[in-house]
DNA sequence: CGTTCGCTTGAACTAATTCAAGATAAGTGG
DNA sequence: CCACTTATCTTGAATTAGTTCAAGCGAACG
């Protein structure tokens, strides 16, 4: 089932078999309790993930004190590939927001991986590269536009990462608070609340404790793409 | 002379000899006259660049038109890589400050390379991997910080990046716009104007148009770490 | 049943933007 | 060399988006 879960996420998509079989059989699976941390930022990098079950937060803490979110991720999902790779240390932490396990290679399993298996660095300058052009995307985002807008792209994104259906719309499928999607915009909890109540006036979202109701996805995307309507 | 600049290059360098040969022997010579693009965002990704001589300016357009500047670069850098690997089309413009030069890869001389010496791919992911870590960086800078913040960083940034001795100070050794400091930090030339005429009057630095000389480098990066003083 | 945690809302405040007007400096052509 | 034109920059005044702080609500949880 290791070499089922490595054929769902990018990074191993379409691999030959003998490939899949010594990835799998050099990982080692590592349970997190949901609250624990993967790696905290700082930490000497040393383990290469791919998330096999739970949910996580990835996130960084301003020199402040003040947290602010990079992304939140289902399985599968790949992390921590540039700071095995490259880094010395891990820029930023992972923690589980519920009980989790990940597949981890340490550097060594890591290099051994893409030695032998060249494509694996090409399949990691890609998956980089991807990551890269679309964290440009959200530094242009986050630089040009309002938080309303700026929110209600971030609740798309989530929604389409992970949500279940319900009588009135599509809930995201992950606890989310106010603060948390505060951090995700770069914003404060009391702007969040705000607008999402506003929202919720106008019947665009359903929301309450640590949970965001999509009911009108279309008006949702026309405020992220400043449509008129 | 094209082996050289290569050396030069974190992507090229401490490499042997018959790589970087065949490196050089496989790229060709561009000029772009200032004003110019290398390439424009959105057009297919075809080349790979070390910038050879000259400046030049990496900045993305808003779908309303509004630009917003991601770096400004002086040779020898390396562009492309991740578009002319991974992508179908630059997600950004890389516009000539000044008459420039720089060697190209196409894809198919990338490929081959990256084929030839894998090594070269494993540097790929390492330039990626790092740029996107400073990427984040600035990207928890721009959700967390004030702009006189913002302002005194891009200019450290740029002064260590590019800046030559005078009498009262280290000139930037760009031509740089209120404008483009602006558009540097996310925030609008007005503010950049008032922040510096505080500046100047704080004998912090002295401006003029489109230049900007530090005088007391330590306040400006007091002002950058938030420190007393 | 009370405490805690997350959420809402109002009111005051502030950083930054927007718009307008004018100053300064750099080319340009006579 | 000078007037003309254009681009860059400065500054003030009005406005606004968003923050901060304080108070209170309501659902979850022990």
């Amino acid at each position: 089932m290791r070499t089922d879960l490595l054929r769902r996420c990018g990074y191993f998509h379409n691999l030959p078999a003998d490939i899949l079989a010594s990835a799998a059989s050099s990982a080692q699976l590592r349970h997190v309790p949901g609250g624990e941390f993967f790696f905290r930022q700082g930490e000497p990098a040393s383990h290469f993930y791919v998330l096999a079950a739970g949910n996580a937060r990835l996130s960084q803490i301003t020199p402040e004190g003040r947290q602010i979110i990079m992304g939140l991720i289902g399985p599968p999902h790949e992390i921590g590939i540039i700071a095995a790779i490259a880094g010395a240390i891990y820029p930023l932490d992972l923690q589980a927001t519920q009980d989790s396990q990940g597949l981890a290679w340490d550097r060594d399993a890591l290099r051994a991986l893409l030695e032998a298996h060249p494509v694996l660095a090409l399949r990691a300058l890609h998956m980089v590269s991807g990551r890269f052009v679309e964290l440009q995307d959200r530094y242009r985002e986050l630089a040009t536009e309002r938080v309303e807008r700026r929110l209600a792209r971030a609740i798309l994104r989530l929604a389409a990462q992970a949500s279940r259906p319900e009588a009135d719309g599509v809930t995201i499928a992950v606890r989310l608070a106010r603060q948390d999607l505060a951090e995700l915009t770069g914003t404060t909890l009391f702007t969040v609340s705000r607008t999402l109540s506003a929202w919720e006036d106008a019947g665009i979202v359903r929301s309450g404790r640590e949970r965001v109701t999509l009911c009108d996805p279309a008006r949702l995307t026309a405020i992220a793409e400043d449509l008129p309507g």
